[in-house]
DNA sequence: CCTAATATGTCAATATGGCTGACGTAAACG
DNA sequence: CGTTTACGTCAGCCATATTGACATATTAGG
């Protein structure tokens, strides 16, 4: 992997050379803000969920079944980017504490797809209650306009080849909560 | 290619709507945005790291410590947030591996104060420049001016009795950095 | 000086959330 | 039919976190 030149092109002594590629440069600081940012975002829902014996891997389901009602077990792999061994244990425990249901899919009986009931609503509601609220005060703080910038920045910072996929998703997304709520 | 599907994409108007009230919130796509790029981020340096064996506590160990050179073990458990049984582990490794000597402390001979080898240095600067290229790239393509909303913004997501901690411990590290560097 | 507090290390047990490999079952498809 | 797909599940392993208890050195205070 390329990976590896990286690692013994680099192993030189470090030194007071000027082109240091981690001297503070101009984005050291935001390395470790994103570090403190993503950990307090997270923090909040932890919180939630920590009360009912659920991790961020309930969360993290909750959320992109809320958000896809009706999506494949294979989509959500597709997605979260984890074995289904993985996700099996957590959706098993979500269905049995009455989260989260399956239903054959209606061409291709073989699909169970996912839908959260009204306790996993209301769940996944609260939990983004907070998430939103944290963002929403940020956003406040940063003046207007900055929304806008904060978006590109965020879809900038992920891998090109999945920006497409990720756009489509929310966009997808966004289009399924217009006609919820027309 | 990927490119201009997400150059159109932000140049739409973000979300279903800029305000609307009552729905799932203006923020719901930066929530799932959040995920994605900090995912991403973070992955650069984990498959570096899996090469070697360590995981994403030694990048965290070796980041800090590389931030603050003579740092305690107490200030690291205070900025990590972790169990000093959990962080005992991955300090092991890191010293039995020879990236990470202690040093007793000069006026406190119970502290054992955390630097780098020129080994960890070299990890520690690897693992910084696959993050800061992908900042740096992320960075321009939001034009300039962004570094400083987003800056702004990264400092409003975290908690605001954390805001001032964070603050000082990533300025007093640019200071160490420049005081080394000059 | 002796005791208490501090800084750190360590042992043991446990939980969570990932992983791989192998296998089973039902349904669709050709 | 047989093969592929969508999903589930069993068994075991690893990394990272937790709590609680205890050990050791060193400093600080009455």
């Amino acid at each position: 992997m390329a990976d590896v030149n990286v690692s013994t092109a680099s192993s030189r002594l470090p030194g007071p050379e000027p082109d240091r590629p981690g001297s503070s440069g101009p984005t050291f600081d935001l390395i470790e803000l994103l570090f403190f940012a993503y950990r307090d975002f997270i923090g909040d829902a932890d919180e939630v969920l920590a009360e009912i014996g659920f991790g961020r891997a309930h969360h993290r389901v909750l959320h992109f079944v809320n958000r896809h009602p009706g999506m494949r077990v294979a989509d959500l792999l597709d997605v979260l980017k984890i074995t289904k061994q993985s996700l099996g244990r957590v959706l098993r425990e979500l269905v049995d504490d009455g989260y989260v249901v399956q239903k054959a899919g209606p061409a291709d009986r073989r699909q169970r797809l996912l839908y959260l009931t009204s306790k996993g609503e209301a769940l996944a509601r609260d939990l983004a209650t907070l998430q939103t609220r944290r963002l929403a005060r940020a956003l406040t703080e940063c003046g207007p306009g900055a929304r806008v910038t904060i978006r590109r920045f965020l879809v900038a910072m992920i891998d090109t080849e999945a920006r497409e996929e990720v756009e489509r998703l929310i966009a997808r997304a966004d289009r399924a909560v217009r006609n919820r709520t027309r």
